[in-house]
DNA sequence: ATAGTTCGTGCAACCGAGTTGCAAACTTAC
DNA sequence: GTAAGTTTGCAACTCGGTTGCACGAACTAT
């Protein structure tokens, strides 16, 4: 739904041109995370560093995050409606060793690890990989 | 000491060359881990490919273990002596804002979170960033 | 010791992800 | 409509990682 694309950019105070309403239109059908090259592919015609200030735009407003899954790319999913990237909002995150794919696992939060002192947290990026439910029937 | 490089280097069943010689040699002064590019730093006069081969050797005969810490490099650490690289083993990592080193943390095992029905868990990398200890003063 | 094989090293070249500069196209405010 | 600001497209570049190839050292069997 075009009106709907429209309302998230907006509420994320994004200027919804053709292109971002185009991007945001992919990351919405996506149910696991994406990267810049499998962005670009998804379009025939659209230029890299279009698609890379885009996601950059959305992840500066808070509509998508990054996930260093270590796939050699990074990764981007969309953020909850009212995520504000908080260190409580961090979630884990799942790469499948045989399809490749990443997902979000929104339910399963990062455990926040006893530091030694003088250590500070301030965000954490927690992996898991493995086989996913998908590849594994 | 030249004689606990050789013996580490026998014990993992990698022939000690004067190249990997030098290359644990610095692995073993570290502190924190380190990257290939640091690593070629270190060189005045070394050649980047077989830096990044002897770190593949290494870490193939789990001499040492690579973490992702999404700072735009594999960054590589010692792995303690009798290590198998199992997930049991696998522990958490801490890079700094600051200073942008990576430490591993020793002592905090990474936690294994319950996965929804039908992933299964093979590995897991788990950084931590925030402010070191060093930097906090 | 010699010939043949394997293994390690160094150089050059390449690949792919990410990033930047610049100019053209488009928006917005006046 | 014009000026100022924003977005886009293209090209070029950086940098980490990786590979092919050839030379040389080390190891093996005779």
């Amino acid at each position: 739904m075009k009106k709907e694309i429209d309302n998230k950019l907006n509420l994320k105070n994004i200027k919804p041109t053709a292109m971002r309403q185009l991007v945001l239109q992919v990351l919405t059908e996506q149910k696991t995370a994406i990267s810049l090259p499998e962005l670009e592919q998804k379009f025939e015609k659209a230029d890299k560093a279009t698609l890379y200030r885009t996601l950059k735009t959305f992840q500066e407003h808070q509509l998508i995050h990054s996930i260093e899954d270590g796939s050699g790319s990074l990764r981007y999913a969309l953020c909850e409606d009212f995520c504000t990237c908080e260190p409580e909002h961090l979630h884990v995150h799942f790469l499948c060793n045989k399809c490749g794919k990443t997902y979000c696992m929104k339910d399963l939060p990062v455990p926040q690890p006893d530091l030694p002192n003088g250590f500070e947290f301030s965000s954490a990026n927690f992996v898991v990989k493995g086989i996913c439910s998908n590849c594994k029937k």
